[in-house]
DNA sequence: TAAATAGTTGGCGCTACACAAACGATCCGT
DNA sequence: ACGGATCGTTTGTGTAGCGCCAACTATTTA
């Protein structure tokens, strides 16, 4: 076989995202408890500030998590008061979920509280270059994940 | 209260770590399985190959997990014949593990299967961000976290 | 030579899921 | 008006991925 470069591995990021994620979760843990938050709170509390308010349904979709255990989350949130389910006008079967003030305002707590996580864990990192990360993660994850349907019919990979 | 600037959310990146890792996990597992791995697998594999060959101790302290846990890793990955363990001449205590020719070559086909995967759940990003973000994780996750001890001298906040 | 270290095995427990079934309330199409 | 579909809830089962512990063998160290 003919001589390639010498760095022939494919440059993919799928094990490093999971792989800095841990770290990240390990060291947010013991932030988090104080403020009765856990790594997937904070994922939630986030998409629904982003989004303002949410169908149930829609927030599973958003974490690609079976509705039951959405359930089961939100459960949490809301006996900790930092979100609030409201029937939809529109349809009184559907909840519309959203953060409360007190969510909010725990958000950020606890955003503030891992700033010294992230210095830690995003050390190797200049600042521009943290601003960076956050920004290709944001839109990264930003971009809806096409529904079941779509995703069927265009990849046969796909998980659907 | 005087009004702020719209948006005073703290921009940290942990929460969309987490989400874009899980999005990226779950579609990479239908492609890693006929490849008989798993994203932990991929993990490892992925750390071993930088690494070039490492003791058991070095790689739970690199991927963070409990000793025992690496034992049963290794033990899947060498059962694969992915990895194998050699008795380090220097301390006979001690294997150094590092990549077989099989899991070099393993490692390199389920990088190139996740190619698809990668599109799918960076659609957002151009090639140029996406070589951005490999870089950027690549260079946060090289960094070594600290030793127990040397965390807990410097950071109450800490693990250890 | 005793204590410490590296790794292994087996076990227990917890969290975070996936998945299924059954149910009540509500909406929609016929 | 009614049956089917939808939204969400509860309960239950099972799996994966861990943390942690104890006991052990082999080896190194002081």
């Amino acid at each position: 076989m003919p001589a390639g470069p010498v760095d022939q591995t494919e440059r993919r990021s799928g094990a490093l995202l999971d792989h800095l994620a841990r770290r990240m979760r390990l060291r947010s843990e013991s932030v988090l408890a104080p403020l009765g938050l856990r790594p997937r709170h904070l994922v939630a509390l986030t998409v629904l500030r982003e989004a303002g308010g949410m169908s149930q349904q829609g927030l599973a979709g958003r974490l690609q998590l079976d509705g039951t255990n959405v359930v089961g989350l939100l459960n949490d949130l809301e006996t900790a008061g930092l979100v609030e389910r409201r029937r939809s006008p529109e349809d009184r079967r559907r909840h519309v979920v959203s953060l409360t003030q007190t969510g909010a305002k725990r958000l950020n707590e606890a955003e503030c509280a891992l700033a010294s996580v992230e210095d830690e864990v995003l050390g190797a990192l200049d600042p521009a270059e943290r601003e960076t990360l956050y920004d290709l993660l944001r839109r990264a994850t930003s971009e809806v994940p096409p529904t079941c349907a779509e995703a069927a019919g265009n990849d046969p990979d796909s998980l659907c």
